[in-house]
DNA sequence: TCGATAATTCGACAACCATCAAAAAGATGT
DNA sequence: ACATCTTTTTGATGGTTGTCGAATTATCGA
């Protein structure tokens, strides 16, 4: 339940920890700078191109960014075409920020 | 190295990654919140009291922060006392945000 | 010197996780 | 219907890691 456009968003506790480990990994890291530099969604084949890892690992490691929250799937005929949730992104800083700074 | 008082500090790739999986465990965060909650350096013994964990396990967790840049250790006397780095992790917040915000 | 307290190290174990190949599922074009 | 392309699922494997008990090191007070 993300408010509208005003309000920064809450996340949950599992939440900021699903975060933490997702942006533990170097390969995910790597992916989500990827989605980072680019404004438009990028499909898993474009991202699959020079990442050096299988379409499974891939899979897995999307999967893994989607259920933290930072990553949004969009299926667009054969290909899906992930983009990157800045907001989440952001609440994660925001929190980290209150937390520990 | 470290630039004095004036400039951020730049973290290398791998303390990077090394931050990114303190941050990852959920008792490695704890630990690092009650640092940033109070202003001096915790003594092992006190953050074993009440966190649930043995002896070996809270030093186990007391390398990776200090690993990852997070933690200082100071040794005084039978105690060791723990203090959060915080400009490493202001460091590690901007690099986030640079990089994927 | 002895006993008690604080912290680390060692060895072992279970759980988790990144990885892949192979198979399956889904979608497009012919 | 078929062949092709994209992605996911399954099953298995090797490596990493959180955890503990027990032993060890270090420090202090009596």
């Amino acid at each position: 339940m993300p408010v509208a456009a005003s309000g920064k968003l809450t996340l949950s506790e599992e939440q900021v920890q699903r975060i933490a480990k997702a942006l533990a990994d170097a390969r995910r890291y790597e992916i989500l700078k990827k989605l980072s530099a680019r404004k438009a969604a990028i499909p898993c084949s474009e991202m699959l191109a020079g990442a050096g890892i299988s379409p499974a690992t891939l899979s897995h490691h999307m999967r893994e960014l989607e259920l933290a929250g930072l990553v949004l799937a969009e299926k667009d005929g054969k290909f899906v075409r992930y983009s990157l949730q800045q907001p989440v992104l952001r609440a994660y800083l925001d929190r980290l920020k209150a937390d520990l700074a």
